[in-house]
DNA sequence: TAAACATGGTAATACGTTTTACCAAGCGAT
DNA sequence: ATCGCTTGGTAAAACGTATTACCATGTTTA
């Protein structure tokens, strides 16, 4: 591989210069002629910067992490989408770390912040393994994204209308005429989550906590939820669920009592997934803008002068999905 | 942050000590009492070694790429967590990258291939972009192994057993009863689905290139590749899909026909789907041994001597998860 | 008693950049 | 003729690590 003074060598000038062409820097004075010459040295012989050496010099690596817990959580491909472009368009890398591989501690990934391998973080997820990564890249002085998490000291929140988004589900099914409905949450304590219930309260002022059951974020756990909650609350007509894949296991669920969705039932989720309608019954959903979520995350970090301990709400407002999982009581 | 010298100082030693003493160098004499100031040292000035100058020196990273199409298909899930604990074990971060984000090319990624930021590949599909990126890393004599791909010259393919898989789909249905079956293929040309069709032919030696569609591996592909086939053939009883996702695009294409499954179709997909259980008609799959693929892969990128030009087949077989989208012809 | 060897280290260099300080040559103005 | 300014660069240091060559001081061995 070429490196600088192998440009410089060809082109017949020193690595300074050639250091500045590429990257750019406008107060270097130099002579066309000159300059086409060093372009050329770094056609011909294909350079491309040393990452290692730059960011040694430099003391930063322009690669930002995209932390989540479990990638093949389909929500996470459109955010994912939304912080590439954004990356993308920074000239920065992106790269993904799952956080919570079967369990293990993400030692890779601490390596890298450790070491000084990484300028920025979007992270998703609130367990313990999340608290560890952000408290080291905090000590860094990284700039830190939280997604849809908690407000911390360390961490930028970033959050869709996360209030907006459980109102609209919840005037959904009042609309419908559903009287008492429950909620099968995800976070309990997390400002989002919090927000989601204010929504569902701003429709429904009596609602109780009595009617809601918390969970993980996974098919079982919400099928587990939601059982014992209808367990207690028969008198039930409808459930907003705020994560989809608790909403997946609330149909599951319904089928292993026998019972239908939505005649006895109706269901409706927060987030939107790419199989919805295939599903045994497909699903209602309130989609939020998870690609502006991705994209604003990414531009924070690499906005200077982030702020932590504050939070940003995205903009674009949710929208309802109306398939089939939703009808009026019977 | 501390350096190699700040600990050099405190433990009252040479910087190549230390660095001996990290790397955990064999050959080094020391004294129990030197290693016991310097490792104290470690520990109070919480030292962690700077990647960009380790890199530098010793040109190479330790961090290996994994390289997917499409993050948010579930099938990487277990293939991701097999390369995380392989690549833990081995002390390597690896990073995620989504090769097709947009269809925006992977500026970032091509620019930690030839800076040298990358010590090795996996990578798993075979468009433009995958070409491109095995290009740039085969430049950089890095090792690399595709997996489920077709075999070349610079890459190390790696696959499942996928004659075997397609073998015991395509048993299944001839216990049931069916004769004529249909197969809805993605990846044409390529050895895993050739493979996969002579694993069918092994149970049905008449099988004929009329019954077979392919298509891109999504859903909405899968249902209008499956809509094709049937008004082309609409004596088949049964349908093998070669990509999970493009079999909940088929059960799709029979909703929409008001058809149902299994009565009217038996379908069968190879790999396993997360949410198979939860879709209109929970499917009957071929589950492939995903989690070794991508351990077996990590460890192949880590064995000295790679060679390129070969091909590795994952030992464990496939195994049939029977559920509800199969039953005898009607 | 001298040669040889083991023990426990040290010192210096190189990796490929970025960046700051400096400077030679040419030229116009005084 | 000299000062000062502009143009078009050069030279050198520093980032933090890994590694090789070397060396001082005991301790055996012959």
């Amino acid at each position: 591989m070429s490196t600088l003074s192998d440009i410089a060598k060809a082109a017949g000038v020193s690595t300074g210069v050639v250091s500045r062409v590429v990257n750019g820097d406008m107060t270097l004075r130099i002579s066309k002629d000159t300059r086409d010459r060093v372009l050329k040295a770094i056609e011909d012989l294909d350079y491309t910067p040393n990452v290692a050496a730059r960011s040694l010099r430099s003391a930063r690596s322009a690669v930002l992490a995209f932390v989540v817990h479990d990638v093949s959580n389909s929500v996470y491909r459109e955010i994912l989408d939304g912080a590439q472009s954004a990356a993308a368009e920074a000239g920065k890398s992106l790269v993904l770390a799952d956080a919570s591989s079967s369990h293990q501690s993400p030692a890779g990934l601490l390596r890298l912040i450790n070491g000084g391998g990484l300028d920025g973080l979007v992270i998703q997820g609130s367990g313990e393994d999340a608290d560890e990564i952000i408290a080291r890249a905090a000590k860094r002085n990284m700039p830190i994204v939280a997604l849809q998490a908690r407000l911390t000291t360390k961490a930028h929140l970033l959050r869709v209308n996360d209030y907006e988004a459980a109102r609209i589900a919840a005037k959904h099914l009042h609309e419908l005429g559903h009287r008492e409905i429950g909620c099968i949450a995800t976070g309990e304590g997390l400002s989002f989550t919090n927000e989601r219930l204010r929504g569902i309260k701003a429709i429904y002022p009596g609602f109780s906590e009595k009617n809601i059951r918390h969970s993980d974020p996974d098919v079982e756990a919400g099928a587990l939820a939601t059982a014992a909650l209808l367990g207690d609350r028969p008198q039930l007509t409808a459930l907003i669920c705020l994560n989809v894949l608790g909403a997946v296991g609330a149909l599951r669920t319904m089928r292993r009592l026998g019972l239908d969705v939505p005649t006895d039932l109706s269901i409706v989720a927060v987030h939107d997934l790419a199989l919805a309608q295939d599903l045994a019954t497909p699903l209602t959903t309130v989609q939020t803008p998870l690609f502006e979520l991705g994209k604003i995350a990414v531009e924070l970090v690499l906005s200077e002068g982030l702020e932590p301990r504050a939070e940003t709400i995205i903009e674009k407002s949710p929208e309802l999905i109306l398939r089939k999982s939703t009808a009026p009581p019977s």
